[in-house]
DNA sequence: CCGAAAGACTACACTACTAAAGTCTTCAGA
DNA sequence: TCTGAAGACTTTAGTAGTGTAGTCTTTCGG
């Protein structure tokens, strides 16, 4: 069930509409409630969708998903907008090996830059450049138009209710998935997290 | 964004909560309608749980993401349960070649048989088997447990307004997206979809 | 009966990741 | 100051899944 950010070739699957998708359910598997399957169904599809246009953003931006959360990931981190690689590495939940090779594209792609600690020479700082500051900054001005766009026709009301809706149900999936160790200065995400 | 199925080694990262990011983007990017992003952010980690929680149900039940894309696909084609692997491919959005060694896989493990079509034996027919059908059923069985569990405190008008809700966001989305190029028949998807 | 087209498979290369080994730096203790 | 242990990052090797391109077999029109 988890899907992302594989734009390279993979072409657009076709899709039933959800209506019809239920139906195959209920077809299928009699047990389902057909409410809340088409609840769960509009949200993973929507949320699908979600992801690729912010993919298609960040495409036409000229970065990878994985570029972006490392961007995202400084961002959050404050000015001066720097970590080590393996602070980065632990905060979007990656090994510090695999970390490595991202800023080593990035840093070639002028995003970041990667220098010995002062210091401490064991340390490695990796800080964002003005050009990575900036694709950040646009990144979020497009999602901003995009995300406006999704509830262009919600009004004030619609949006509390989906807020308040949105928010129990994340934390009945949180209260139920003792993932997240509690630790409450998290961090990172995947693609979107937007 | 798509993410999808990468549960080997890949460690929880650390996350903020939905406040407090949300507070980040305004910090960063002032132009934020803080209303607007909590919904969106809830929304996309929402998401990126279920993935997770899935993921969790299927690696229990022993099979992987894609294989589960390639049962589902199967079962939205109806009894006799059973398509060629070009036509999978074009359901699911993968190249024929890549089909292929999906489908070695799933045959392998007993989910689906492969066999030349008897009329016509340029083709191939991939048929699900008992073991395959059970497997879905199964998956189906945990995620209706789950998915209950996620609206288990809404009430009816509450999900009603929700299934509105959505269901309009992803028509913004569609509208705004000419993706999928209209085609009403279609199928497959990723990874959740359910 | 021949040649073109279609469907599936094979061979090869690529990307991105994990795990484990290796290198260099720092620091505590004698 | 030397020495050894611990820490931080990089390197190497191996894996999984995919795409591209080419091959093989069957089908079907002429």
């Amino acid at each position: 069930m988890t899907e992302s950010s594989q734009e390279p070739g993979r072409q657009e699957p076709h899709e039933l509409a959800i209506s019809e998708q239920v139906a195959v359910y209920q077809r299928e598997f009699p047990n389902v409630d057909p409410q809340v399957e088409t609840i769960v169904s509009t949200l993973s599809r929507l949320a699908r969708r979600m992801t690729v246009a912010y993919g298609r953003h960040l495409n036409d931006l000229g970065i990878s998903s994985a570029d972006w959360e490392v961007l995202k990931a400084l961002i959050v981190a404050g000015a001066p907008y720097r970590l080590g690689p393996g602070e980065l590495a632990k905060r979007i939940g990656l090994t510090p090996a695999a970390m490595t090779h991202r800023v080593d594209r990035m840093a070639t792609a002028g995003l970041v830059t990667r220098s010995r600690d002062e210091s401490n020479r064991v340390r490695v700082n990796i800080e964002l450049t003005e050009l990575g500051r900036e694709k950040w900054l646009e990144s979020m001005r497009m999602a901003a138009v995009f995300e406006e766009s999704l509830l262009q026709d919600a009004g004030p009301e619609e949006r509390s209710e989906l807020a308040g809706a949105l928010d129990r149900m994340l934390h009945r999936v949180e209260d139920s998935q003792p993932d997240a160790q509690g630790r409450t200065e998290d961090l990172g995400g995947d693609t979107d997290g937007h």
